[in-house]
DNA sequence: CGCGGCCTTGAGAAATGTCAACTTACGTGG
DNA sequence: CCACGTAAGTTGACATTTCTCAAGGCCGCG
């Protein structure tokens, strides 16, 4: 069951697509830091031609682990968690996925986890099959996909260390650095840092649950390193912060 | 400071290189394992005229991180962890290696992580540049690439699930069923798993502490799920391990 | 035989989890 | 516009798991 709605290209008639394709992917705000940040744009109309505008609600899942893989997407704008479940429910979010990211790095014939919308969120949706033969006529965009694959290796080989040795306050403070320094390279530098999910995924995604977490942002709150603003928190004392991050 | 000791090469006539390259790549016992199960008798003898081969002793230091990342390896025979330090000494090993493992997926311009022989080792050693541009010019042996790269990502997720959301029983379980199947694509299945690594390399593989992982393996062995052995476990009870690694 | 490294076991401590109550924010319908 | 209901977040009290510290055992090796 596909609980993305596909824009666009099911209404358009064939002879619009070029004229999307300027629109898109030549037009993209986040195509300096997605996948398609090096091509060139003879290829970005090529990449143009099998990208599906595809956005969803809030809580959607739209990709299923264990499902058959047939999309890759990148993210317009929004966000998604992704995650792993156990048979009795225990669930560890494995990543968060910001404007710009790409789903669909470690990909066999199924997913290896599950993604939901975090809030309305548009995504760049590409059929697996298609877009790997795009990526077979051009080593540049492979030599992307390898670096970007470089990239989530080592991020899990920091996640290992954050979730076997550091304990709560490290694990929290590591994650607002994190997530401030993701925003920075999408919206620039800021001392307020977006946090588009709940508790319960902060939670999920750190190995601890969601009292342990808030009580965690509420010390923080109290002794001033941060503030607790709506869907986000104010870095006050990022000096702070970043030593009890161990960063 | 290079802990390795290079043999044959440093020695060896260039004139000798042709008949080692058919001692070497070409019989090596663990190829069908390795980056080069992929490879044609030709090329073969093109990776071994940039292999060095190498030898460590157990202990042995052989990838410090953050140093300069000049070379990559793949484990002939022997074992290794590989592992990231906190300021504090804390310690996450990421990974374990066995035979066939390729070392030098993630790369940077520095090493992400350190790596030590658990025993006397061997290895097949290249420099990364020459590594690189071998790679360049042969597409199946970077498919091969990709192709492990997408498994440690598969495995690294797999192993935030087991830090984050499983008890001490569960991960002790899983470890012993992982190392058995990772066993038995080297060796053949066989209920006695050998362990190369101390019980403090498990602990800190695991995100638990010596004593914990002592205490969990003495129960399996009080409840006749295991059998401990010297430098390994024979498995009594699979379906029981299983059970627990819920797997 | 004695030493050192590794492992095991026990007892108590600490961090985090569990359960429950309460607060806050927000959307909906009267 | 307010009252209500619901979902999310916070806080407290207590439980549990795992850690810490300490002692002792095992075993290979000089």
């Amino acid at each position: 069951m596909d609980l993305c709605i596909d824009i666009a290209r099911a209404i358009d008639p064939v002879s619009h697509v070029q004229a999307r394709a300027r629109l898109e992917c030549t037009a993209c705000s986040v195509r300096s830091l997605a996948v398609c940040a090096a091509m060139k744009p003879r290829e970005l109309m090529e990449l143009d031609a099998i990208m599906r505008p595809s956005q969803v609600q809030a809580k959607t899942t739209f990709i299923s682990e264990g499902e058959a893989a047939s999309s890759v997407y990148t993210i317009n704008e929004g966000s998604a968690r992704l995650y792993k479940l156990l048979s009795d429910g225990r669930r560890q979010i494995i990543g968060f996925a910001l404007p710009g990211d790409f789903l669909g790095l470690a990909l066999r014939e199924t997913y290896g986890f599950s993604a939901d919308a975090l809030e309305p969120t548009r995504m760049c949706r590409f059929d697996r099959v298609d877009f790997n033969g795009l990526v077979s006529g051009h080593p540049d965009l492979s030599t992307r996909l390898h670096d970007m694959a470089t990239s989530e290796l080592l991020i899990a080989q920091d996640q290992m260390m954050i979730l076997g040795r550091r304990n709560a306050e490290e694990r929290i403070a590591g994650f607002l650095v994190n997530m401030r320094n993701r925003w920075a390279r999408i919206r620039g530098p800021s001392v307020t840092v977006p946090l588009p999910m709940q508790r319960l995924d902060i939670a999920d995604s750190l190995g601890l649950t969601i009292e342990t977490v808030s009580r965690t942002l509420s010390r923080f709150a109290r002794d001033k390193v941060i503030l607790m603003v709506p869907d986000g928190v104010r870095i006050l004392n990022e000096k702070m912060l970043l030593k009890m991050a161990d960063q």
